[in-house]
DNA sequence: GTTACAAAAATGAGGATTCATTCATTTTTT
DNA sequence: AAAAAATGAATGAATCCTCATTTTTGTAAC
């Protein structure tokens, strides 16, 4: 029997080097090395360097949603649910920097399989935001004339954005937490000041 | 004399061509037919294909910036600055589709030699929108207590998330003009409705 | 415990292909 | 007619994936 063992060794080690290097220029070479295995064994678990890429979605980003949609559902303040969502995601990619990496760089590329995956998997993550801000809406303590597909859309963004520029260099200067606080009451109360 | 009419076909030919296939996925005969020159008259206008991805940012990067600050020159009210950048933006965005595309996608490549590039060409984009984050505060028209730094990663990271989804494909529901307004509200008045 | 052996898993060298780049030649310009 | 520009076929490096072979595992008999 092929170990889930050594599929799961295979899924991290190209998830670290699909971070270091990129797609494109990770060899299959280097996630054999890196996952202690010969070039051949990789091919005895995916079909090819791409189906890789897929499952390191399918794996990581679904442990993500698992993750924050226990911890949402502890919450049943809109507010207070968006800020849990917000903190949890900048904290995951700050402990997983290469999931963080591969979100970032390997989500954009072109390809039209990519795509078709993210309108599947990726967006029940983003959904998320967008039923809480319905959510929050129907409750009255979020104004209406936001649609909540646009404003998943700005949330998100925001937070992959920050997250790309934190895990990028030692030269940032916020910490996550920071962030979190900031992005939050951003969104919630805008830039202008609350006496206005 | 080497035609910078050929110069600036080949580039807008790559910018279409990156735009489509992402950057290696792209050949360079793809490049090379689409800008109707023979393969080898590329290498007499550009070092290497990487060098060409160089140049499609300066170029179009630094276009992008000369027009926003005549834009920017004409107002003199941040919160007025602000929706302009937004809405310039996302204008340009929609126009210019290639430029989009290549902008989310190539921008996100672990090349380190983009970066570096990143660091001292498009960060000036970027901090356009600290600047008037912080005159907005000097002002006291802003509030004190978001770092423009953070404030520039999360509009940008908005603004390049909403136009990316815009540009993706035709069952988005808003126009850039909507979506535009939406932004500027939340960033400026936040999601809590004003009576609170 | 140990031997036998078949099936499963793993190996890694190399075949086949794909392009980026070069350069000898041709075309255009001055 | 010399110089500059352009050409595109040829080169060669890179690497994905295959597959013939080796190693490990499972099991059954003694």
């Amino acid at each position: 029997m092929k170990s889930p063992d050594k599929h799961r060794k295979i899924i991290r080690a190209a998830t670290k080097v699909f971070a270091k290097k990129g797609f494109f220029n990770a060899r299959i070479s280097d996630i054999a090395k890196e996952a202690k295995v010969a070039d051949g064994t990789i091919y005895l678990y995916f079909n090819n360097k791409f189906d890789i890429l897929l499952s390191v979605f399918e794996e990581e980003i679904g442990r993500l949603i698992e993750q924050v949609t226990v911890l949402l559902a502890k919450e049943d303040n809109p507010k207070r649910m968006l800020e849990v969502f917000i903190a949890n995601h900048l904290e995951e990619m700050r402990k997983n920097r290469n999931l963080a990496e591969v979100i970032h760089i390997e989500m954009r590329q072109t390809s039209k399989l990519i795509r078709e995956y993210r309108k599947n998997k990726f967006s029940e993550y983003l959904d998320l935001i967008a039923s809480i801000i319905e959510r929050g809406q129907q409750a009255g303590v979020f104004r209406q004339d936001i649609h909540p597909e646009i404003a998943k859309q700005i949330i998100f963004g925001a937070l992959d954005e920050v997250s790309r520029i934190c895990n990028l260099g030692k030269e940032h200067p916020f910490t996550m937490e920071e962030a979190s606080r900031m992005i939050t009451a951003t969104y919630l109360e805008g830039l202008l000041p609350q006496a206005a």
